[in-house]
This record gives C-alpha cells, sequence and structure tokens, in this order.
RNA sequence: GGCGAGGUAGCUCAAUGGUGGAGCAGUGGACUCAUAAGCCAUUGGUUCUGGGUUCAAAUCCCAGCCUCGCCA
C-alpha cells in the first residue's frame, strides 16, 4: 500500500482575483509537494476550493449592487482558470456553495453537538428596522467611545487602533442606508473546546522538531497563554449554510467554522466523482496518513490549535454518520509548513490600491514556469519576502535562462547539429563521466529530503547548483573540441550530458512541470510526468458549479516511483530542440512598476 | 498591551559557542557548443543598537530599536 498524502491548500474567499502573494503563500507550495509526492508513486489527494460564503462576500455583494451568488460566480471561474494555466494541479478544487458541502458541514455540526461541545449564549446584536435584520459588525459604523472618531468601525477603531464593543458604539448607522440601528437580543451557537486543550498540547510537543519555528512556537504560546475559548459558530445571516435545526431559521454557519471543514468534504466529494465515495476513508481515517496545510501566517493558530481541536471533538462521529459499521475517528495535521507573506516593491500587496500583480495579468506576459521559479526562489518560507520586478528579470535571465535553459538548449542543439537528433550510444565511460552522473543521479536524494521538509527555496537551489555542475563538465571536455579531434570522446561526453539534462528534468519538474514536460517530449521519453486536472461543470440541488478535476484510474493510482535516476537508452532518435525559455527584456521592469497603483 | 517570528555583503539567503559563507549583481580573464548564454578568478560585511557571560559570541543572557503576524 502507498503511502497516503492529502495536501489541503487554504480555501480563497470568492471575492477578490488572486495575486502572487496567494500563489507563492499556498497554492504553488502545496502544487510542488503535490507534484514531488505524486512522482514518488504516492497516493496524493490536493484539495481545495473557493470559500463562497461570510461577510467578505455580501459587503463585496453591496458594494456592487449585485447578489452574494453573482460574486462568488464571477470570481470562482477566474480563480479556476489561473490554476489551470499556472499549472496548479488540484485533485478537486471545488467551492463550499455545493450540496455536498453544506452537508458535511451540517453533520459535523450535529455530531459537535451530540459530543457535547456546542453551548448555547444569548447576546445584543444591532439590528436594522429598515432592511429587517441583523447587521454583521462590519455593516455598523459611529462614534469611538475612546477618541470620538465618528467614522469607527463597529469593531475597531481606525483612528485610535481600539478594538471596540459593537454595542458600546455612540450614535450608530448603518452603512447599508446610514439608519440608526437598535440593539436586539439574538441566541448563538458557541463552540467549547477549552477541554481539549491538554490534548492540543500533546499534539504539538509531539510535533515540535519538525514544524517550523513560527507555527510551533505561536501555537504553543496561544495554548500556553489564551487557551481555546467558547466562539460563536453561527450568525444571523443568510447567506451561507443554514443551522440544520429547528427554530433557528435565519441563521447560518459562522464562516470560519464551515469553510475549513472543506478539506474533508472537498476529499468524499472527489472520491463521489471518482466512482468510489468509501476511498476519502483513506487519507482521513488512516492514522498512517500525512496531511500538510499549506496556509498563509495570518491562519496559523487556526489551523494548527483549533482545526485540530474541533477533529478531536468530531472523533469518529462524521464516519459514523456516513454510515460506517466501523467508524474512526479522524487524522491530525501531519505538517503545518505556513508562509510568512510577500510584499511587493518594498510595501504590503493591497488589492484595493492595486498594489498588486494579480495571477492572471501576469500570465498574459510572463510563461508559468518563469512566474514559478520567481515564485519559488522568492517564496516566504521563514520571513517575509518581495517580489521586486527587477529582481524577476535578473533571475530570469541569469538563473532560469542562462543556467538551466542555456543548458539543455546547448547540448541538444550541438547533439541534434552533429549527430542527427540520436543520442549518441559511448563506449565505456570515463572516471570523469561516471562521477558527474552520481553528483547529478545523487540529486534525488538530496533535493528529495529537502522536498520531504518542505524546504522548497532550498530544493530549488539544489537542483539549480547541478544544472551549473553540468555546465561546468562540459566546459572540462568541450565536445565542440572533441568532435575535431576523436567523435567517440564527444560522444560519451554529449551523451553524459543528455543522460543528465534527463534526470535534472525530472527534479525540476514538481517546480517548473511545463518546461520539464517540454523536455520530455523532446527527449521522447513516454508517458507524461503528470496528469493534469480539467474544468468541467457540476449539478446540485444548488444549482451548477465548475470545477478543476483530476479523474485517476487504477493504472495512475499505481504508477511507480519515477523520483530515481532511470538509464536513458542511447540510440534513440529526439525533437528538434527549442529554448524553454524567453529571456526578457530589460524594459519590463519599468513598465510593470508602472503599471503598479494603477487605476484598471 | 500579551504571544510569536524576523533583522547577516548592493539584492536573496546560509552559518546553533571555535578563522562570518553561497548564489546573483560588480570587476578582470581565457574560450565559443549555446538564448552574448556557459567557465575561471576576484572586490565587497561595525552580523540592528547598547551592555553582559566566556579563552572565544551572528550564535547564550539582559535592555532597547525596527518589520511582520496572531490575540486583546
Amino acid at each position: 500500500m502507498p503511502e497516503t498524502i492529502l495536501i489541503a491548500i487554504a480555501w480563497p474567499y470568492a471575492n477578490s482575483d488572486i495575486h502572487v502573494g496567494n500563489i507563492t503563500g499556498s497554492h504553488l507550495p502545496g502544487d510542488i509537494c503535490a507534484r514531488y509526492h505524486r512522482l514518488r508513486g504516492r497516493k496524493v489527494l490536493m484539495v481545495s476550493g473557493s470559500d463562497a460564503h461570510g461577510t467578505a462576500i455580501t459587503i463585496k455583494a453591496d458594494q456592487k449592487g449585485v447578489s452574494p451568488m453573482e460574486v462568488y460566480q464571477h470570481y470562482h471561474p477566474r480563480f479556476i482558470e489561473l490554476f489551470t494555466k499556472l499549472g496548479i494541479s488540484y485533485d478537486l478544487f471545488t467551492s463550499t456553495h455545493t450540496a455536498n458541502h453544506f452537508d458535511i458541514a451540517q453533520k459535523i455540526f450535529i455530531v459537535l453537538k451530540e459530543n457535547g461541545y456546542l453551548i448555547t449564549n444569548i447576546s445584543k446584536q444591532w439590528y436594522s428596522k429598515t432592511q429587517k435584520r441583523f447587521l454583521p459588525d462590519r455593516y455598523v459604523e459611529g462614534t469611538c467611545y475612546y477618541c470620538g472618531n465618528e467614522d469607527a468601525r463597529s469593531d475597531q477603531c481606525e483612528q485610535c487602533g481600539h478594538v471596540l464593543e459593537a454595542e458600546k458604539l455612540v450614535s450608530p448607522r448603518s452603512k447599508l442606508d446610514g439608519s440608526t440601528p437598535e440593539l436586539r437580543e439574538t441566541e448563538h451557537y458557541y463552540l467549547d473546546l477549552s477541554g481539549l486543550e491538554p490534548k492540543i498540547k500533546t499534539f504539538l510537543q509531539e510535533r515540535e522538531s519538525y514544524w517550523r519555528p513560527l507555527v510551533i512556537n505561536q501555537s504553543l504560546g496561544m495554548i500556553n497563554t489564551t487557551g481555546l475559548k467558547p466562539t460563536p459558530i453561527t450568525r444571523d445571516l443568510d447567506w451561507g449554510i443554514p443551522v440544520p435545526l429547528e427554530g433557528w431559521e435565519g441563521k447560518c454557519l459562522y464562516v470560519w467554522f464551515e469553510a475549513v471543514m472543506g478539506y474533508l468534504s472537498a476529499a468524499i466529494e472527489w472520491c463521489d466523482l471518482n466512482g468510489n465515495r468509501d476511498a476519502w476513508r483513506d487519507w482521513w481515517l488512516n492514522p498512517e496518513s500525512k496531511c500538510f496545510y499549506y496556509i498563509g501566517k495570518d491562519n496559523i493558530t487556526f489551523h494548527a490549535v483549533t482545526w485540530p481541536a474541533e477533529l478531536l471533538g468530531i472523533r469518529d462521529g462524521l464516519d459514523r454518520k456516513l454510515g460506517s459499521p466501523d467508524s474512526k475517528a479522524l487524522v491530525l495535521p501531519y505538517n503545518i509548513p505556513a508562509n510568512e507573506f510577500m510584499n511587493l516593491e518594498g510595501r504590503k500587496i493591497s488589492g484595493s490600491q492595486n498594489w498588486a500583480v494579480w495571477g492572471l495579468d501576469a500570465l498574459e506576459r510572463y510563461d508559468p514556469d518563469a512566474l514559478r521559479y520567481y515564485l519559488t526562489v522568492a517564496m516566504p518560507e521563514t520571513r517575509d519576502t518581495d517580489w521586486d520586478w527587477e529582481d524577476f528579470f535578473q533571475r530570469n535571465n541569469n538563473e532560469l535562462v542562462a543556467t538551466w535553459g542555456n543548458l539543455v538548449n546547448r547540448v541538444l542543439s550541438f547533439t541534434y547539429k552533429h549527430w542527427e537528433g540520436i543520442i549518441p550510444a559511448p563506449e565505456k565511460l570515463r572516471e570523469s563521466d561516471l562521477i558527474l552522473l552520481q553528483t547529478i543521479g545523487g540529486g534525488f536524494e538530496k533535493v528529495g529530503q529537502l522536498l520531504e521538509k518542505v524546504e522548497l527555496r532550498g530544493a530549488l537551489a539544489e537542483a539549480m547548483a547541478l544544472a551549473t555542475e553540468v555546465n561546468k563538465y562540459l566546459d572540462m571536455h568541450g565536445p565542440w573540441f572533441e568532435i575535431k579531434t576523436d567523435r567517440k570522446e564527444a560522444e560519451k561526453t554529449i551523451y553524459t550530458a543528455i543522460q543528465a539534462i534527463a534526470w535534472l528534468s525530472v527534479m525540476l519538474s514538481p517546480f517548473l512541470p511545463f518546461t520539464s514536460q517540454a523536455v520530455h517530449e523532446i527527449l521522447d521519453l513516454g508517458e507524461p510526468l503528470f496528469q493534469e486536472p480539467q474544468v468541467e461543470e457540476v449539478q446540485d440541488e444548488l444549482g451548477s458549479h465548475q470545477i478543476l478535476l483530476t479523474r485517476r484510474t487504477e493504472s495512475d493510482s499505481e504508477r511507480s516511483d519515477r523520483w530515481l535516476p532511470n538509464k536513458l537508452v542511447p540510440g534513440r532518435k529526439f525533437k528538434q530542440p527549442y529554448p524553454l525559455f524567453k529571456k526578457l527584456d530589460h524594459k519590463i521592469v519599468e513598465e510593470e512598476r508602472d503599471r503598479l497603483g494603477a487605476k484598471s
């Protein structure tokens, strides 16, 4: 039985397009790891989806004068388009607005209630008589009771920075129509997981040795100081998942509570779509299964403390509700390699000020692997990083094009010219050839170890350093001299170099899937490296929604370990080579900088 | 205000008590298969600041400054 790996990626809010910070923060690192583990022949399931609910969406809808559904339906397909073009290889990218997700989230709510983790509480909230509904905090403005600022939000005053208690706000007014709201009592469910604190502490301590310092220390700090406090999980909203209880009409599950369950519901949906619903248990109920969560640092304690506590609180309840006779408990996170933030040209990325590099827009002008390369070398693994167009330009031209792209092109072009595109069959290889092959072949081990630890920058740097080794080797032998004096010597050099390139293209394929596949095809190495997802439209009681789906057959899931230095067969003809990457003109730096902050 | 992470060469980052390194940029050189790419050599540092411990501190301790996140 191959190792099972769940790659869970934070669900993006469907109220804005995705920018480079979102990509490098979670989608790209998740994809790189998923591709690596697939090459190892492991059973990988990579899931995420659009977070369609919550006030982030309703506010956008009110601004635009459209329904929340329309907001979600605008952004969701754009996410899917971006992932397709950028090669983010989801097994399933779905949404929280599906019948399946509603069902799972409601079942989990009931399970937590049955297991004794839910309590109810009555509080006062602002109610709009004109709109006949409760107003979320972000919909109410008024005068700050600390500093007198007349335009304070009801939850926080921007001017003095104080956090405000909404009901104490002076002269409140509705952001929707300016009318004066009144305080009304309302009852809500709260999740109380405080009893699970000791178990969470143990869970964290067991993982202390290999988690990123930021993640483990912040989580331990949180459990040791604040702890797990009762938190509301329902709201007076009509856009979302209804509370599945009689007498609770008009109330929905709080978005933070239900969206995270997408990691579960999406796994179940994928298995359904592949015709084996019970298969989700392989990833979620098998104690050997490893669950990786790719998130940004703003989400750490939620994923490392609250979510594991929920999973513990659910126990075997979900499996039981889904009809399993021998129900099992859910698997806790194996690793949560949270990334820090990516800034842009020295400033925080801000969508509203258009201080952003948008994924879809950047793909209009740059190749996906060029973007993926820069987003990996500048990935905020240990501290905040900066997207800098000059740096992007330099890295693309001096590293990606010069070191790797040029290596492939110089060797294959030379071979094409002198051997008519047939990989030469060398006589006995020399000591130096064997040493190079040993060095490059050893990269599978070295790069692989770094990928296992989710040190992606380091892994890519290691692979690139190996490409430099091949360049050095070529200069040492100079096949362009050898061919003039002793063709057989040149054949040894060229065979060795092509072998090294074939291996490097596999090693680089998690990072650069498009160009690695191109090398794979030029060398005519057979089956594609990866199966890429397709866009599909599916129907349920809530309507139709687009998904990004990879359907896997039995043979796909039984592919062997390909993260190995497999021997290249000489004497085979390959295709006409071409440059893998585009060298950029320096003028793009100014052009791109001029775009920043501009009104679209 | 509390918790946590980070601050090292122009840039991106290594270095967990033992002579501060690498890649890129810069500079010089020989070469020409290749996208004027590659290769060789080389300049460059008050390790945020101030104290302390130690034979020895980027590293350990104390205080402060700056950036970021979470919570209040």
